[in-house]
DNA sequence: ACAAAACGCAACTTTTTAGTTGCATAATAA
DNA sequence: TTATTATGCAACTAAAAAGTTGCGTTTTGT
């Protein structure tokens, strides 16, 4: 999941669709510098990820925003700051043990 | 700073460090099975990313966790879940007054 | 003093990832 | 119907990342 948003060009793409609108692979080509090919590459990356999700319809395929991965991420995140957090309170506690 | 998180083996060395407990390469190399070469570089990425910090102690290279960048992953991410959030609410809406 | 521990540097190989090109197919618009 | 738009598949190239090996240096323990 992180190694999705690693990627500077899959990063612009879940940015910009976080505005909820889902686009086509041709429309989220015109700007990006390079091959359309390229860019569905990346789509598929980001939807494997569980970012974005893709459907069908015509003859184009629509990517939009999915947002229970950046939960988890946000989570997750949350988690480790939270572990970060305690351990300074202990080491806190433990200087201050140390100097009464 | 995404992309230094989506390597496994760097992000399980970060959450290992997220406890505060500085550690040296050759015993964050101990657990990991690759050579102590490989673990050094991986160090070297997530510091380079801010996500830990170095210093020499001796003769060994002391790691340790570094918050700051993690505060700014989660700035960002938070971010991009409150745009998500005020498109849904616009979406809402719209269908609310097409209701009405 | 000397052996061992902990590391750094550099060259190298291997594997993944990023990106391109060419061609074929389905859907749409005029 | 016919040209165009939007896409998919596959083979390919190029570049970056991951990992190894060999060797040299500094620090520590005995």
């Amino acid at each position: 999941m992180f190694a999705a948003l690693g990627d500077p060009t899959r990063l612009a793409i879940f940015d910009r669709l976080a505005d909820g609108k889902p686009r086509s692979i041709s429309v989220l080509s015109d700007d990006a510098d390079m091959t359309r090919q390229a860019v569905t590459k990346h789509l598929r990356v980001l939807e494997a990820a569980g970012l974005v999700q893709n459907h069908r319809v015509g003859r184009e395929s629509q990517y939009a925003f999915c947002p229970d991965q950046l939960a988890e991420a946000r989570a997750y995140l949350d988690q480790v700051a939270g572990r970060w957090e305690s351990a300074l309170m202990r080491l806190k506690t433990f200087v201050e043990d140390d100097d009464a």
